[in-house]
DNA sequence: TAATTATATCATAAAAAGATTACCGCCTTA
DNA sequence: TAAGGCGGTAATCTTTTTATGATATAATTA
């Protein structure tokens, strides 16, 4: 049974930390938030975590003290978020342990790209984060998919429906649920057809016959299952 | 597994620790930076290093210390760095050992050539600072690049770009990591095009087909592996 | 079984990312 | 000081991805 990464975010603004939260959990993290210093300490003592995110421009105090607290507990890894021209604060967040940065504004893709970096760099990879279906590996922490042992190209929308599909193996998602957590709207914005489009170029790359799919099933009238 | 040089650098003046240290790591070399003799010896006797370059005049007595200890411990090559008008020292230092000596101030370009003079003399050029990728190796020691056996030139950035891959050989490095490690800005300062048309001259180089390129693969929407 | 509905398949347009080419200015070196 | 290499930029071309409409097929039910 595939764990999944456990993350935390520590971040005051509620937009970004929303906005993170959605993504990293379609990438298959658990996320847990917290706005500040002082709730991320909390959270720590009670809990373990396989990575963090932090500010380190937070309402009380900095996120240093976070850092070094999950340096010592388990020696997380831990990428900091930091605003453009804070370079001070970033030599002494990596002097801290952290394991890299990123400066605001960022883009969704560089950060993911750069969490499965950090993740490889810790040895943080285990078997525990691959997953295996029907001959399918998908390999949560370094974003690669393989089928029969060969690795397929999945695109970055392709993945993130697969990844939706699978962190919820077993039961059935509705169009509107794939709908709503791939493109982010319901059924009114997105031409309903364009799912299907995507169930099939994934099926296309990952079924062993895509006519008779074994891996991605159609439940009709409700949605997919994997 | 091919290991990169590991460099001790003993030098009390804070820029040109910090100079050297980003030429050289540049260069391939891993560098540990000490700013006086006492942190120095005691670096050398818990870690081994492939070579060091030592200031002479150092805060806290003199550099022939270190050079002793290293050279009892495993003949480790030495470049020592003196002031234009240290002709004693200079003959001391090579009494005491050291390989060779350069006067500040100096090239970079003439350091490093010292260097590989050095360390092909020191016989310390072994396999493992060879990495080979599909007819394509490098010696980091000697800084040559070689394809299908015959040598290719790189340009300075060239060989940088072609080092920050493969020394992260397997994962995927973002536009962005390649523009900062290079460039040591982020994308908003150098046009982001220029990563493109420098892999692609990269490319031109190394490939054995630039059209379909298998050293330096593009990731799209991220970023390049090696 | 015909009509209806849901899903699958195909083809293609629009947009985005990257590759390619050509060019310019600067520095080195002869 | 002229020639050539290097670093960087701009404009253009190509490929890939994303999204949609049209049509075909399969399942359901009146």
């Amino acid at each position: 049974m595939p764990t999944m990464m456990k993350l935390l975010l520590v971040e005051d603004d509620e937009a970004i930390a929303v906005g993170l939260e959605y993504s990293l959990s379609q990438e298959g993290f658990e996320v847990v938030i917290c706005n500040d210093a002082a709730s991320a300490l909390d959270k720590i003592t009670s809990q373990d975590f396989d990575f963090a995110i932090i500010d380190i421009s937070l309402p009380d105090g900095n996120g240093f003290d976070v850092c070094k607290k999950l340096k010592e507990k388990g020696d997380t890894p831990v990428i900091f978020l930091t605003a453009r021209d804070d370079e001070g604060s970033v030599v002494m967040g990596l002097d801290m342990g952290a394991d890299d940065y990123i400066t605001k504004p960022f883009r969704l893709r560089e950060l993911h790209s750069r969490i499965r970096a950090v993740l490889r760099r810790a040895n943080k990879l285990s078997e525990d984060h691959i997953i295996n279906i029907g001959g399918l590996t998908v390999n949560l922490a370094e974003g690669k998919v393989k089928k029969n042992g060969r690795e397929v190209f999945l695109t970055a929308l392709e993945y993130r429906l697969l990844l939706t599909l699978i962190s919820n193996r077993g039961q059935v998602l509705t169009r509107d649920q794939l709908l709503q957590s791939i493109w982010d709207v319901s059924g009114d914005f997105v031409n309903d057809n364009t799912l299907t489009v995507y169930i099939k170029r994934l099926r296309e790359k990952i079924e062993d016959d895509p006519q008779n799919p074994t891996i991605i099933k159609t439940v009709r009238g409700i949605g997919y299952r994997v």
